[in-house]
DNA sequence: TGAAATATGTCAACGAGGCTGACTTATATC
DNA sequence: GATATAAGTCAGCCTCGTTGACATATTTCA
C-alpha cells in the first residue's frame, strides 16, 4: 500500500475534490492581482500563457487547447494584439493561418505571471511530502500558507457535531424540528 | 534526489503550470456536463457541494469559504433553496445565523456530482505513479484519457522548431521578417 | 435600557467572459 | 471553378463575478 510516507493523511478522493478546489482558487488569485493591473482578465492570461510558450501557435490550435469558441477568444485576442502583447503573422505552407507570438512585452508579462506560480509550485514541491508524497499533501501545500490552517480546520469538521443543528434535514419540504425553519413560502 | 520513481519525468514546475490548467479543466467538466440538465451552474456545485459536506454551515462561513461576495452567493443560493435542494433554518445560539443543510433531493444531486469527480481521482490514483509519484504524473493522470495524447505531444513541442515561423518577436512594433506580420493598424 | 455591532437579505447597475447563430473574407484543395 | 477550410466579425444572450446603498433581525456592550 503506498502512502507515500510523508505529512500526507490516506488520500480519500471526496477530500482532494475540496483540496484541489483550494488549490486552484490560490494558484490563480496569484496572477489575478497583477493582470488587474494591467486592465486583463484570466481569459488573456491563458491566451498570452499559451502563445508564449508554444510560439506560432495558430488559431485553431489555441481554440482546441482552452475549449472556447472562436468569438470568445477574438475578444481577448483583439485586447493583446492591440495593446501589442501578441503579434500575428501569416503562415508560410498554408496562409490561411495566422501564427501567433509574443512580442517583447507580452514575453516580459507572461514570464512575470509565470513566476508568481511557478513560486508556488516550487514551494509546494520543496515541501516535505511535495514531490514525491501524496497528491493531497501536495495539493495541501499549494494553498496559501495563511489559509492552511483554515481549510484544516473545516475538513477536521468532516462528519461529526455540526456545532448547531442536527444531522442533515430528512424530508423534502421541510417538516418542522427543533430550529425553526426558514420555508420557500412558509409563513 | 526524489523522484517518485514512476511514470513521471523530474518536476518542473512551468510543466505543472500547464498540467495543472488542463487536470482541472476536465476535473470541471463532469459535473458541468450534469448541472447543463438541472439548468445550475458552477456556482450552484461549490454551494451545493460545501453545504452537503458540512451541513449547518453559515451564510459567513460559506463565504469565505468561496471567496465571492454576498450578493454573488445569494443569487444562486437562492436557486437551490427556491427549487428545494438545500432548506435553512435559524441558529439556535445566534438567531441571526441561517444554517444551510441539503434536502434528501440535494443530497442526492450533490452525490451524483461528487461521483463523476471523485471516480477521475480515484482513477488518477490507481494509475502507476498516481497516488505515490509524482505531482506531475497525477496531474496527467487527471486528465481526460482521449486528450492526454495531444497534451503530451503539445509539451513536447516546448522549445524546438515552431513548425511554421522563426522564433519569439523581437521587436515591440512588428519588425516585418519573412512572415508578413498583421499589425495593429500598419496597411 | 438604549446604542452600536453583527448576520443576513435585497435592489440596482455594471463588467468579464462564456455561448449561439449568421455571415464575410481569404486561401487551399479537388 | 466549385467546395472546403481558417479566420474574423456583428448581434444578442446568459452566468457569475463586482460595487454601492440600504433594510431587518438579533446580539452585545456601555
Amino acid at each position: 500500500m503506498p502512502d507515500g510516507g510523508a505529512s500526507g493523511a490516506a488520500c480519500s478522493s471526496d477530500d482532494l475534490i475540496e483540496l484541489l478546489f483550494f488549490a486552484y482558487r490560490d494558484f490563480v488569485g496569484d496572477p489575478d492581482r497583477i493582470l488587474a493591473q494591467y486592465g486583463f482578465g484570466r481569459a488573456h492570461h491563458r491566451v498570452l500563457h499559451f502563445v508564449d510558450r508554444y510560439p506560432g501557435l495558430t488559431i485553431a490550435e489555441l481554440l482546441d487547447i482552452l475549449r472556447i469558441t472562436k468569438q470568445s477568444l477574438n475578444r481577448v485576442l483583439k485586447d493583446l494584439i492591440e495593446q501589442g502583447y501578441i503579434v500575428q503573422r501569416t503562415g508560410t505552407s498554408d496562409r490561411r493561418q495566422r501564427l501567433l507570438f509574443c512580442s517583447g512585452t507580452g514575453a516580459t508579462l507572461a514570464a512575470e505571471l509565470t513566476r508568481v506560480q511557478a513560486r508556488r509550485l516550487a514551494r509546494a514541491l520543496a515541501m516535505p511530502g511535495g514531490a514525491g508524497g501524496s497528491p493531497e499533501s501536495f495539493l495541501l501545500a499549494m494553498i496559501e500558507p495563511d489559509e492552511r490552517a483554515a481549510v484544516r480546520r473545516l475538513m477536521a469538521r468532516r462528519g461529526q457535531g455540526v456545532g448547531e443543528g442536527v444531522g442533515p434535514v430528512g424530508g423534502e419540504a421541510g417538516d418542522a424540528l427543533d430550529g425553526k425553519i426558514l420555508g420557500q413560502d412558509a409563513a
